[in-house]
DNA sequence: AACTTCTCCAACCGCAGGGTT
DNA sequence: TAACCCTGCGGTTGGAGAAGT
């Protein structure tokens, strides 16, 4: 399905400019063109797309060359799964910055910010859309803040506990269950999306994320800010459990959510 | 096996901002 | 300072493959 732009431009004079934006080509790129494109940056370095798509032959925009070298050859980019720390952080900076998926990739070293947006809408709000509420909603955001994000937490707290080697951090950190100033759960809160008195970027490092994450004790980020957080009804229980896929649980939100978000 | 539906993600598009002429 | 160009961003789309019937 190799989609060339209108016309190809015939034999004789050269192409005028128009025929070479009618030449262009779109949609997936080949093996060659990805190859033309690698070398070219190679030698030349990235930066100025439209002379470079030109100087390497390529047919494509800048524009299009830029995209899929970011996106997809750069050396540094991290392919598969995303893991557990890094949907945390995602929650996380999303939940402090909104769509700025850029500025968000920003802190996943190797992660573009198309394969963020990408998650951020199959995973995320496909699951909001389950729970019949909007991503921008107060209700979603609990769940995010008080389900999602302790999973994720416990998750990579079993992870580290395993491994024995977390940064000697160990237990009763409790980030999620101290007050409501300064620990992890109230960057969540409220309408904020944007830097009102704008944390420094260095704050928020993601070495700090690491480290608060870690020192998560599961248990002590149960039971806080008055909210009905007991789900031994509901199967699956809430700490602890199952810690191979259960960040999604359509069940246990709804639950919570009616629990704690009548209307 | 054939068909339909769903999921995921690469790639495109339009727009905005910044730099240059 | 207006016009133009380039780059980067966020939203959206379309196709391939997987899953379901």
């Amino acid at each position: 399905m190799d989609q060339v732009h209108g016309k190809s431009c015939s034999s004789g004079t050269p192409p005028s400019e128009e025929d070479q934006m009618a030449d262009l080509r779109r949609g997936p790129w080949t093996v060659e063109e990805d190859f033309m494109l690698i070398n070219y940056i190679s030698n030349h370095g990235e930066g100025r797309w439209n002379s470079l798509a030109r100087h390497a032959g390529l047919k494509r925009t800048g524009k299009s060359c830029r995209l899929r070298w970011l996106n997809y050859l750069r050396p540094d980019v991290r392919r598969g799964n995303i893991t557990p720390e890094e949907q945390l952080l995602i929650l996380e900076l999303h939940s402090r910055w909104g769509n700025r998926w850029s500025k968000i990739a920003q802190h996943l070293p190797g992660r573009t910010d198309n394969e963020i947006k990408n998650y951020w809408r199959t995973r995320v709000q496909k699951h909001a859309k389950q729970l019949q509420c909007d991503v921008n909603s107060k209700k979603f955001k609990d769940v995010m803040q008080y389900l999602w994000m302790p999973r994720l937490m416990e998750r990579i707290h079993a992870a580290g506990v395993n491994k024995s080697s977390i940064n000697g951090g160990g237990g009763g950190g409790g980030v999620l269950g101290g007050s409501d100033q300064g620990n992890y759960c109230s960057l969540v809160g409220d309408d904020q999306v944007e830097e009102k008195g704008s944390m420094d970027e260095k704050e928020i490092s993601s070495s700090s994320l690491w480290s608060e994450s870690l020192l998560f004790s599961p248990t002590s980020g149960c039971g806080n800010h008055g909210l009905v957080m007991d789900f031994h009804e509901v199967d699956q229980g809430w700490c602890g459990g199952d810690m191979s896929d259960n960040l999604w649980n359509v069940e246990q939100e709804t639950w919570f959510l009616e629990h704690n978000h009548q209307t």
